[in-house]
DNA sequence: GCCAACGTTGGC
DNA sequence: GCCAACGTTGGC
């Protein structure tokens, strides 16, 4: 099993919007960065995935989710209505994937960005390292353990 | 709202 | 294939 961690904002979804999905489940769509979604697609049903909160007035990781199904192609981008439409993009030749997320737990309490940042043990983590812009990337067993136990789950 | 740090696009 | 211009992300 592999740890991940998805970014959202909390005014377009939030972990709430998450859990209020119908069996707290949603497909995750919108990703058109190649890493990112190179990311998605070495996602395996039962991963655990953190979900963070960005571009917003305190950005942190809130909740846990797990993948719930592994990548399929992204539908909203076969949609020329929809703002991610790609012509590039089609069912049978797909570019764009997206994973279901389930919703698991609420973190007791979210872990900041900032004191993540403060933590030495977290120093090389992928959120604030070289290509922490990626809406989904990958997080070692270590700083996964490491943030859970300071969770207090 | 600013801006640094990327990623993407397209002319050549 | 280079690189300038442009767009996006996301913390502050």
């Amino acid at each position: 099993m592999k740890y991940w961690l998805v970014k959202s904002e909390p005014d377009s979804f939030s972990l709430q919007d998450l859990i209020d999905c119908p069996n707290s489940t949603e497909m995750w769509d919108g990703v058109r960065n190649y890493q990112a979604r190179n990311n998605l697609k070495a996602m395996s049903e039962g991963d655990q995935v953190f979900f963070y909160h960005s571009s917003c007035k305190i950005p942190a990781i809130v909740g846990i989710a797990e993948v719930t199904k592994e990548h399929y192609p992204d539908p909203t981008a076969s949609n020329p209505e929809h703002s991610g439409f790609d012509p590039k993009h089609s069912e049978e030749n797909p570019r764009w994937f997206v994973v279901d997320l389930t919703f698991k737990q609420a973190l007791s309490r979210p872990i900041t960005l900032s004191w993540i940042k403060q933590q030495e043990a977290l120093s090389d983590i992928s959120l604030i390292s070289k290509g922490s812009r990626l809406s989904a990337m990958p997080i070692e067993d270590a700083h996964w353990c490491y943030i859970v136990n300071c969770a207090k789950l």
